[in-house]
DNA sequence: TTCAAATTGTTTGAACTTCAAAACATATTC
DNA sequence: GAATATGTTTTGAAGTTCAAACAATTTGAA
C-alpha cells in the first residue's frame, strides 16, 4: 500500500468518496432495473426521506432531500399516480399535506434495503476490511462537520 | 464515540459516504455560484474528466465520467458555446475528436481546486482526524472493489 | 484490393430532475 | 377581519441523461 503524505490523504479522500458513492449509486440503479422496477434512484431517495421522516410533510421531506418544496411536488405528483404514496391533508393543521407509503412502496424499499444490506456485507466480506471502527469514526466526523 | 458491531457498521458506512458526499456537492456548487461563474457542478466534472484523460477523445472522457458518449456530446456543445473546450478532429484518425480545455476553463479549475483544497484542509484541521492513512487505506479497498 | 464489419461521434426525441416565482389554501395574530 | 405567517401547488424554464438512428472513418478478411 502507497504511503501517503497527510496533505495528499487530504486531497484524494474526497476523490475516493465520490468515486465509490457513484458507484454504488450506479450498482443499485440498476439493481431496480433487473427487478423490472420502474423507479428511479431519486424516486427511491423520496420513498426513503417519507419513511425516515417523523412528521412526513412535505416540507420536512423536502429538507431531509435538500431540494425545494416545489421540486418534491412533482415527485409526488408521479409517485402517486404509480400509486407508490398516499396524500392526506392533516386533520389537526389543514395546511399540512401528510405523505404516506403504501404496501407497494413498502415492498420496494424491503427490497431495495436487502439489496443494500446483501451488498455491502460481501464487499466487507471480500475485502476483509479489518479498520471497520475507525473508518466509521473518521466518517461520522466528516458528516458531523457538513450538518453545521 | 458509539461502539458499533461489524453488522453495524457496514449498514451505516454508506450512508455516511452518502451525506458527505452530497454535502460536499452542494457546497462546491454553491461556491461557484458565489463566484459568479455559470457552470453546474456536472459541466465542471466534466472539465475534470477532460484535464485528466490521457487522450482526451469523447470516448474516453465518456467512460471516465460513466455517461454516454451521446450525453456527454451534448455536454460538450454547450460548453464549446460557452468557451470552455474546443474541439478538432484527429488528424490521424480522423473519426476522432479531440476535445481540449481554454484558458478559461483551466482558469476555473485552478480556482475551484484551490477551493477545495482550502475546504478540506480546513476540515481536517478542524477535526484533528488522526486516521488519515487508515482512512485512506480503507477507502482505496472500496474503491478498488467497485472499480471491477 | 475491396467491401463488410467495427469504431467513433453526432443528432434527435423523450423522460426525468430541479429551480424560482407566482398563485393558492389555510391558520394565526392583533 | 385584515394582515401576516405557514404550507403546498402550479408554471415555465433549464439541465442531464438515455436509446436509437444516422454519418464518417478505419480495419480486416476474402
Amino acid at each position: 500500500m502507497k504511503k501517503y503524505s497527510r496533505h495528499e490523504a487530504r486531497e484524494i479522500i474526497n476523490e475516493l468518496l465520490v468515486e465509490i458513492f457513484n458507484r454504488i449509486l450506479a450498482i443499485e440503479g440498476q439493481n431496480l432495473k433487473d427487478k423490472g422496477i420502474k423507479l428511479s434512484m431519486s424516486e427511491v431517495h423520496v420513498l426513503e426521506a417519507i419513511e425516515l421522516s417523523e412528521e412526513p410533510i412535505m416540507s420536512n421531506i423536502a429538507k431531509r432531500l435538500g431540494i425545494t418544496i416545489g421540486s418534491l411536488t412533482t415527485a409526488i405528483n408521479t409517485l402517486y399516480q404509480k400509486g407508490y404514496v398516499s396524500r392526506d391533508r392533516d386533520a389537526e393543521d389543514r395546511r399540512k399535506v401528510m405523505v404516506g407509503l403504501t404496501t407497494k412502496a413498502i415492498e420496494v424499499l424491503d427490497e431495495h434495503d436487502a439489496f443494500h444490506k446483501e451488498m455491502i456485507d460481501s464487499i466487507f466480506e471480500d475485502l476483509e476490511l479489518e479498520k471497520d471502527q475507525l473508518l466509521i469514526e473518521s466518517l461520522e466526523k466528516l458528516s458531523t462537520y457538513f450538518k453545521k
